[in-house]
RNA sequence: GGGCUCGUGGUCUAGCGGUUAUGACGUCGCCCUUACAAGGCGAAUAUCGGCGGUUCAAAUCCGCCCGGGCCCA
């Protein structure tokens, strides 16, 4: 027996990093191998990875995620696909605003607005560089020499473009509404990026009088807002007030620039069984309060400022924020024995999803995109899709089912792609500039070549170097856009949008969107809503819903749990030496998790083998190191063993003289071959990881390996084919999961990584596939799996080992054709 | 409070009207050790979250409840 030629004795992560940093060292050669070649005349395949947003670690859920993303890429390249696997990082947005004011300790306003900006960009850029090793790290084969940030000129560009566009054709417009509004970050926020506490408020019971001196309880929790209100309602079928409705009310308070009564209506949302069941109807207190209003056809007041301080209207309350407001109103109330009863009671308090403030509902004039008119031809659009798995496609149709308003998309913050208009200083006519230019119309004037256009209806009145004196002083837009309106245009922009015509004519809708079911509502939602009304086209073909990475109990992990687990100390498991260790804070204890090797290879194996797409998955590194570190040492050792026998020069066609033990283990590779083709094609990992690892550490390496050593060892051509033909196959079929394993031995074995090779393996031209004797063969397998064992079986009870002769056993009829190799296995006698 | 979704031996997972309920890891015996820090033979561990219903037959269909998750009010 030769030297193997795989030198190393066995898989470690010190090995597979060195093999990682190989990989991704050379950038030529990276880029040779896994960058985008549009012109290659192959079929696009363009994935619209998500950017993840850097903000110090990345989450090992969202790692493996990632993880997956990339065996879909490289299967698909595998497949003969041309893969364009996009590395983006979204960069924009509020989070590293709160960043930069909390390491600072100065609030965003307090800066001057171009200094503010250098700051988040440095600081991004510190977080963004992590990621990018991260993702190395993990083995993602994205095109990274054409990264793209969602705060560069370029992107920035496309978003403002995109802008402009649908606002000449009316699916983006401005609008004095009622809009979520976090007073204390200034900003204007998207419903879905609201979300609910739990807290204690205080409830309290007004006596209001009516004109007839009738008294009338009414609860609140908002009595602050009460200088806001606008009717006072009952329920129509509620008996106890229907004498009441059509009369007036006089508002308990002291009020400033109002009529002091409102009138009691009737409204189908009230609740009679909750308090007294009579709901003063304010404006705007919550989403209800701007639903009766809107159905009543009332003017609203505006109570609350964009400072968060009560204004004008509220009187005595005028200046003060909220809180304090409400603590005097209170007072003010009682001192006129108008407060029956107070109570503390458990709410559900909404606030914004970045700064956990609680949010008012203001009157704001903002930017929206229309989209409750086209919900019915978005859902026909959704239907068009192919959603991997298909259930969950109904977060998206749910999520469709309660959009009742436009989406507001302007914001009062600055790390942010800018609204880029300026008005004219009549304000009848806007600026906007022309496709492709990034402009900051805070600081800066229109670029030449921007058009004017007529505020209300659009229309092109001409060329802004020509019209520029009958502007007068132009005022540019402060407001910026929802990082969502940057995001929603990822597809578009991977696929050359504005940047490669051909590309883009040849790749949208594109190919994958793949992603987190905790983004459906946001990012998907928008961004087939932006496809929709841009092209009236599906944005995507397939949309890969995956689930979340929880903790050993199947909880989320978060801060706030303290269960979480960082990706890079599971990918970094096993390296020089080091061992990994985690303290997770469970239901009841903590416990202390150790693992001795992991890294990036088996942390994949285990995603790939252990959780289906869709579902949420528990990660818990003993249990990757347990069941999928022996995994790789097998499949590790059987090309080892391979090794120690000459390659045949061609493998492509098969000797003449197969053995019934080749033609039998090439005729089961033939039907995994193509199932895993299947599953491949179907982006279906779970299916494709299962089979192979079963068929390489199973009935390979026991059954037929076992049966052919003997062969093997006496240098027989036929044997030695099928082993290797199996092997490099296996190895190149595999790569999309253990791209570092087997690019390492396939190269080493047969001068070509699996990583390479841009065509699924054929199955071997040997009449083994789905032929009658193929059929056949695979017909024996139980018998032959069974007969093994029963050997191995009568070897343990004769207390022999497995290389010991045995006297007494009889070959099956059924496998008389295998009667030599089955003799030489056991050494039958 | 509502919608959606998931809930299978200690752990993870297959099955999705009729199976002795799959497989893996772990556990416990025994055995082997000239590719294998790996393997073989065998064992224990599951009232398929709970309760009702439909059916000749339910882990699988329906209803309610409980628990996890996502979302909404």
């Amino acid at each position: 027996m030769a030297e193997p030629r795989i030198s190393e004795k066995r898989w470690t992560i010190d090995l597979e990093k060195r093999i990682q940093e190989e990989h991704y060292d050379d950038k030529n050669e990276y880029d040779q191998r896994y960058g985008f070649k549009p012109n290659s005349g192959k079929e696009l395949f363009v994935i619209d990875t998500p950017p993840p947003y850097p903000s110090g670690t990345w989450h090992i859920g969202a790692v493996a995620q990632y993880s997956m993303i990339d065996v879909i890429a490289r299967s698909q390249r595998l497949m003969g696909k041309e893969v364009y696997f996009p590395w983006g990082v979204d960069r924009n947005g509020i989070n590293i605003e709160f960043t930069v004011e909390k390491n600072t300790g100065k609030k965003m306003k307090s800066y001057d607005r171009s200094e503010f900006l250098k700051l988040c960009e440095v600081t991004i850029e510190e977080f963004t560089q992590a990621m990018r090793e991260t993702a190395s790290r993990v083995g993602l084969s994205c095109d990274f020499s054409k990264e793209y940030l969602t705060d560069s000129p370029e992107y920035r560009a496309v978003t403002q473009s995109i802008f402009v566009d649908l606002f000449k054709s009316g699916q983006i417009i401005e609008d004095l509404r009622p809009n979520i509004y976090d007073p204390i970050e200034g900003t204007t926020i998207a419903d879905a990026e609201v979300e609910r506490l739990q807290r204690i408020t205080t409830l309290v019971d007004v006596r209001w009088t009516t004109e007839d001196g009738e008294d009338v309880i009414i609860s609140t929790t908002r009595p602050e807002l009460i200088c806001a209100c606008g009717v006072v309602v009952v329920h129509p079928d509620d008996k106890r007030y229907s004498h009441l409705v059509g009369k007036k009310i006089e508002l308990p308070v002291e009020v400033n620039g109002r009529s002091t009564t409102v009138e009691i209506k009737t409204h189908p949302s009230v609740k009679s069984e909750f308090g007294s069941g009579v709901l003063m109807v304010c404006s705007f207190g919550d989403q209800n309060d701007v639903a009766v209003f809107r159905d009543l056809g009332l003017n609203p007041f505006q109570a609350i400022g964009l400072d968060g301080c009560m204004t004008e209207i509220s009187g005595p309350l005028s200046g003060m924020n909220v809180k304090d407001a409400r603590e005097h109103i209170i007072a003010l109330l009682d001192s006129d024995s108008r407060v029956v009863n107070m109570e503390s009671r458990e709410q559900e308090v909404p606030v914004s999803e970045r700064g956990k403030n609680p949010v008012e509902i203001i009157l704001l004039k903002e930017w929206y995109v229309r989209q409750t008119h086209i919900q019915d031809r978005l859902s026909d659009i959704a239907n068009e899709i192919n959603f991997i798995p298909p259930r969950n496609k109904q977060f998206l149709l749910d999520w469709m089912d309660n959009i009742t308003i436009d989406w507001p998309i302007s914001r009062r913050r600055w790390y942010h792609t800018e609204i880029p208009i300026w008005y004219s200083a009549d304000g009848t006519k806007v600026v906007v500039p022309n496709s492709g230019v990034y402009v900051q119309p805070w600081r800066e004037k229109p670029s030449s070549g921007s058009r004017v256009l007529n505020r209300e209806t659009r229309e092109d009145i001409g060329d802004y170097d020509s019209l520029i004196d009958e502007l007068g002083d132009l005022k540019g837009e402060e407001k910026v856009f929802d990082t969502w309106m940057d995001s929603s245009n990822s597809n578009l922009f991977v696929s050359g949008y504005l940047n490669d015509d051909d590309v883009f004519e040849r790749s949208f809708p594109t190919g994958l969107r793949p992603q987190g079911k905790e983004i459906v509502r946001t990012w998907l939602y928008y961004t087939l809503l932006k496809s929709a009304l841009m092209f009236d086209k599906p944005g995507f073909q397939n949309v890969w819903i995956d689930g979340l990475g929880m903790d050993p109990w199947g909880r989320k992990m978060s801060k706030s749990l303290g269960n979480g687990i960082d990706a890079d100390s599971v990918l970094e498991c096993g390296a020089g030496g080091r061992t990994g260790s985690w303290k997770v804070k469970g239901p009841d204890k903590t416990v202390q998790l150790k693992a001795n090797k992991i890294g990036s290879e088996c942390f994949r194996l285990w995603k790939a083998c252990d959780a289906q797409v869709g579902d949420d998955f528990q990660i818990n590194p003993e249990e990757i190191e347990a069941k999928y570190y022996g995994v790789l040492t097998k499949i590790f050792n059987v090309a080892r063993f391979a090794s120690t026998f000459e390659t045949p020069k061609n493998l492509e066609i098969p000797p003449s003289d197969l053995t019934v033990a080749d033609k039998w283990i090439l005729s089961e590779y033939c039907e995994l071959n193509k199932s895993v083709k299947g599953a491949w094609s179907n982006i279906d990992i779970y299916t494709a990881a299962q089979l192979m690892k079963n068929f390489s550490t199973g009935l390979f390496p026991n059954h037929w390996l076992e049966m052919s050593k003997t062969r093997l060892y006496d240098g027989d051509i036929s044997a030695a084919w099928t082993l290797h033909r199996i092997v490099r196959d296996l190895l190149t079929m595999f790569s999309p999961i253990c791209p570092f394993l087997c690019h390492h031995l396939s190269s080493t074995l047969y001068g070509v990584s699996a990583v390479d090779i841009r065509q699924f393996p054929e199955i071997p031209d040997c009449q083994l596939g789905d032929t009658v004797e193929g059929g056949r063969f695979r017909g024996l397998t139980k018998q032959i799996t069974e007969f093994n064992s029963d050997v191995w079986g009568a070897k343990n009870e004769a207390g022999l080992g497995r290389g010991k002769p045995i006297t007494g056993i009889v070959v099956p009829e059924v496998l008389m054709e295998f009667k030599t190799h089955l003799t030489e296995m056991h050494k039958l006698e």
